[in-house]
DNA sequence: ATCTGTCAAGTGTTGAACAATTCAACAAAC
DNA sequence: GTTTGTTGAATTGTTCAACACTTGACAGAT
């Protein structure tokens, strides 16, 4: 029997890949504050199955909940972009070394995610190129073959992604980072991993140093904790848990 | 103006704090089934507020979720072995790299986690040991200085201890891994980082068999799915529960 | 024995309530 | 005018009770 594609999710969890999306999507911006009645009445649900959807989300980093102030959309300081940079050298460099003998099928995917970036970019549909950038980095990931490292790389993507909805087309121009992709393929199948993490270790630091820069230039005023925000000192009332 | 840190904890969170405690402290061993209600009211705290929690351990992988069926403490297959090892690998050997100019705060927590370690071997409490050992693996990877890395290792970690509670004082002896460590840290602040990492990774390889090892005398044909079912696995479960 | 329908138990979800806390506006005091 | 209570609406935290939906086990029929 073909027993094999049932998924039964619950009501939360698929409330939780709604938001996701809108948060992912930039169409829920960082900083925005989530009420939890409205939220739920709009999309059909109860107020504690919204809750169980933003406890889901406040753990995977997306959403910040202070308490008994409410729930926002995760904002991201210079410092939070370092720590993912750092992270994703680290990761990524693992990646690479485990690629010694890297499965035929995976630098399929690697080659298929490298022409959809490219189309993207001719578009000039910036968003689906930044999304197809990021898968290609998602595969290398792969290499590892470890389901805990690759869900916790997702996971950081996924907030450096919150991070970038500010960056979007006006600031950043995806398509100049073409040649490095393709050069760090060609490196990779060549089975010049040396190489090929020197050059991936560059365009990590090209890239936050990019965004970093974004960011000074954008938030300047705007600092993380302005959304909730005490008379006497806007620092201490970050207090926040999950 | 030195106030402490006022801390405001939902109940929820501070009901998770119980349950991960209890979890990894052994009292509730892998594969034992959490009924909600029962829990909820030995607790004294509502049913919601009880999944809440259940929500916020089955994020961090110590409890596992079947929709409709329950849920239960995690079981680590060897599987999960493997990966978790492969992520201290990655993760201590980029934190031994970091550590060029050791902060020597850190190194001072280093040496007294030594110690510890070594007179709880003394007192022959191997529960204390382990965690001392685990501890000292822990402050390792602070000199990342890196937030997410951390928590994802302490994370990783949990889970690693969750399946260490069966391996407990009857099929190991912790006493004689001092000597690594002691050799780890003299190594650490000589500034031998090359030849620390070499022990390091023995170390760890060494680890991994050895819990390999006796998972499988213990635990011979149990996977982590196997519990959910058919009839004659609910009877291997049911073992599990006394 | 195998199969099938029934049934109790447990989880998933809802809706309404109440308690606790925050925040802003306003009044009172210096 | 600035500071210091005080009030009150709004929102979140928590509880409670109900119902719908699954599941696993059991009893009876084949």
């Amino acid at each position: 029997m073909e027993r094999s594609q049932i998924y039964r999710v619950s009501v939360a969890d698929q409330v939780a890949g709604v938001l996701r999306q809108r948060v992912l999507s930039g169409e829920l911006r960082p900083g925005t504050s989530l009420q939890e009645i409205p939220l739920a009445e709009s999309l059909g649900v109860s107020r504690n199955t919204m809750r169980e959807a933003m406890r889901i989300l406040s753990l995977e980093g997306l959403l910040k909940r202070s308490i008994h102030r409410g729930i926002a959309v995760a904002q991201l300081s210079l410092r939070d972009v370092q720590e993912i940079y750092h992270v994703r050298r680290v990761l990524e460099i693992s990646a690479l070394e485990a690629a010694k003998a890297p499965a035929p099928e995976l630098l399929r995917e690697l080659f298929a995610a490298l022409e959809q970036y490219e189309e993207a970019v001719e578009v000039r549909d910036w968003i689906s190129a930044v999304n197809h950038d990021l898968h290609f980095h998602s595969l290398l990931i792969r290499f590892l073959g470890n389901k805990r490292l690759e869900s916790f790389y997702q996971k950081t993507i996924g907030e450096l992604r919150v991070g970038m909805v500010l960056v979007d087309q006006r600031h950043d121009h995806p398509g100049i980072l073409i040649p490095v992709h393709r050069k760090l393929y060609q490196l990779l199948t060549a089975g010049k991993l040396k190489q090929c993490a020197k050059i991936l270790l560059q365009h990590l630091d090209d890239s936050e140093s990019r965004l970093s820069k974004v960011m000074n230039d954008h938030g300047a005023t705007r600092t993380p904790e302005s959304s909730a925000r005490s008379k006497t000192n806007g620092k201490a009332a970050a207090r926040v848990h999950d």
